[in-house]
DNA sequence: CAAAAGGGTGACGTTCGCGTCAAGTTGACG
DNA sequence: CGTCAACTTGACGCGAACGTCACCCTTTTG
């Protein structure tokens, strides 16, 4: 059930860096915050595709202005499909928060949206009012 | 035309403060980086009705991730309304550049929200299962 | 009128999220 | 076998966004 090797093509940290656009010290620096853990062959860092994965999401977060402490514990909750561990219920319950903050957030967005939307159609009349006076002159 | 001392309701720091919850400090730093310009009276800051809709807008770009120089840019759009100046056009631009930007960021929040919802469902179906085993037990 | 409350200006400290060397190791290749 | 590119671990640096502290001034209130 725990899949083995099979194509499971693990990445260099280089190969990582070329895949997402970011620096292998970015790389180093979430490992050391313990939001990604790739596998290590001797010293080598070799990252699987549950790491691509996270990676993925701790951008995503970023963009959306969550701290990285806050994304490592949405994290935790994205681990639940694949390990089933103790404190479920907890983490559940953080995931629940999240969603409600994130659905906030939205509408948040979706006003804000709206609002720049017809500051941009005000903005809209004033240029051609603009450009009828030009063009009359 | 330009609002003359009406029920204008000037607020001290302190009163913004505890409206917006943030610190003197906070609002101070925010005038350093030109983002609001309260009256003076003497050497002691007022706060008119158009430096709360800032303030706002400021608090409500910070949780979209917003950088304070790029609410910076935007603020000066929505002041367009108000004082329409030179370089409309340009700052026009910027603002069709942040709707796209917004847009973007909405989708992406949309998917995030639906997979976030996909992982609850499952973490449900596995929390009732272990109740359904204590209850038997 | 004395003292507390509230506001003002520096100026330095702190946390976050990395950038940027420095110096050593390891693997592949001519 | 050398060397060269890609990797490793520190360690220090840096800009953003404030916190904190010191010290000063004014207003108001018992």
């Amino acid at each position: 059930m725990t899949e083995k090797g099979m194509g499971d093509t693990l990445l260099t940290i280089g190969e990582m860096c070329a895949e997402f656009g970011v620096t292998p010290r970015t790389l180093r620096f979430y490992e050391a915050k313990e939001l990604i853990i790739p596998r290590r062959v001797g010293t080598r860092r070799l990252y699987t595709r549950r790491c691509r994965a996270r990676l993925k999401l701790i951008l995503q977060g970023k963009r959306f202005g969550f701290s990285l402490e806050e994304i490592r514990q949405l994290l935790n909750l994205y681990d639940i499909g694949d390990q089933q561990k103790t404190q479920f219920s907890r983490t559940y319950a953080l995931g629940l928060e999240r969603l409600r903050a994130m659905e906030a957030q939205r509408s948040e967005l979706d006003a804000a949206i709206t609002e720049l939307r017809q500051q941009l159609a005000w903005g809209e009349q004033i240029l051609e009012r603009e450009d009828l006076q030009r063009a009359s002159a």
